[in-house]
DNA sequence: ACGTACTTGTGTCATACCGTCAGCTTATCT
DNA sequence: AGATAAGCTGACGGTATGACACAAGTACGT
């Protein structure tokens, strides 16, 4: 781990560890409760019993703050490798993969879903420090993805035309999309196993090119 | 079309009308330069040649107004019907069908990106007028999708089993997400034209259950 | 225990944005 | 022209921002 360090330069010590990190923790839970637009310094630093002159200390502003927590869950999108990475895509162990694929995906994007909604935003206005972390929190899977496909056509179990990075990133974009809106299949009353049930179909074919076995 | 009134409930004229437009005109090319954060009422104002009481004198906040051109938005998708309904989904016609699809809903959402993308956050923050707008974008082309499946499951080319609202969001999300964020793919070294591709040929066999016909 | 050097937190300030109001100007209708 | 309503703005209290100097707290050697 690199030295936390304050905006001007000094290296903080235990004490201002703890306060980055309550700030950091109040940052969090206010971006889960309000919207993005309406978080403020202050309110962060009031919830943390502090001033807004601290929090000014560790952070140049409120986006280097959330580029902080969104990095904390790149690191932990690490875990995701698992879900995708030396898995079987043959037969009925492929629809295993899919789904356990399709449910981790979807559960992750779910539970850290306040951050990652702020960075799908500053990603898609072009902020290339956002735009990196998105990638890396669908990178290993999109890997794996991508990995998978080229496998399958080396064997000559899938035509070699098919663009496998594009199909692994369509893939993930969809399954992180799905994740983040919620709501709109509820307006299409499109129930939350039904949709799962539809991506896992999706992304058996997508990557096998063959239906899945049940 | 309802009649124009101002925040004190007056009926706007000809020239308050202009005004109107000229503030969310002014707004619209803000959202597109700069982020959405960082767009303030006073710069619109600013833009717009008028003071900022002027834009409090027709909408509430920022936020009505981005509402009003997100409603625009959901007019002009009207348009993107045409390119779902009434479509043949069999063999060569199907690829043609979902190259049309493919290629109308990414340059329509990468024509409205600065809108549809604070449309998407909102959405996602779960505020209900903005999950209404989404919805309505994608709507004609879930519709169409999705009866499209259903259509095809009567004829029995398609197991019945498959969930096709659930299916037509999950490709309707995919080719929204994909659009929103060219980035990603570009951090990805995919080129537009196989992102395009693997759009096409996912949404084929999404429909159809078969290979696409090339 | 004491003093020193360093870290951490705060009060305050200039600036800028927010949202409202009274009142002035401009257009419309009779 | 006069009456009426629409349209616009300057000004204001309130609040957020971001910077700074300085005060309070902490660690450490003696």
């Amino acid at each position: 781990m690199t030295q936390v360090r304050t905006v001007d330069g000094r290296i903080a010590g235990r004490r201002g560890q703890e306060t980055r990190a309550r700030l950091l923790e109040c940052l969090a839970e206010l971006l889960a409760a309000r919207s993005y637009r309406d978080v403020t310094v202050i309110d962060v630093a009031r919830d943390a019993g502090t001033s807004p002159a601290t929090f000014y200390q560790y952070f140049p502003d409120i986006e280097a703050a959330i580029l902080e927590l969104a990095a904390d869950v790149v690191r932990e999108a690490a875990e995701l490798k698992e879900l995708a990475s030396e898995r079987s895509w043959a037969g009925r162990a492929g629809t295993v993969s899919a789904t356990e694929l399709v449910n981790g995906l979807m559960d992750f994007w779910q539970e850290h879903d306040s951050i990652l909604r702020v960075v799908d935003l500053a990603a898609a206005e072009g902020d290339k420090r956002f735009t990196k972390h998105r990638m890396r929190v669908l990178d290993a899977v999109h890997k794996a993805l991508s990995s998978a496909i080229g496998e399958l056509q080396k064997s000559g179990k899938v035509e070699s035309d098919v663009p496998a990075a594009a199909t692994a990133g369509a893939l993930v974009t969809m399954l992180a999309a799905s994740a983040a809106h919620p709501k709109t299949f509820e307006s299409w009353a499109v129930k939350d196993k039904d949709l799962r049930a539809a991506l896992i179909r999706l992304v058996s074919w997508g990557v096998t090119g063959k239906k899945p076995t049940p």
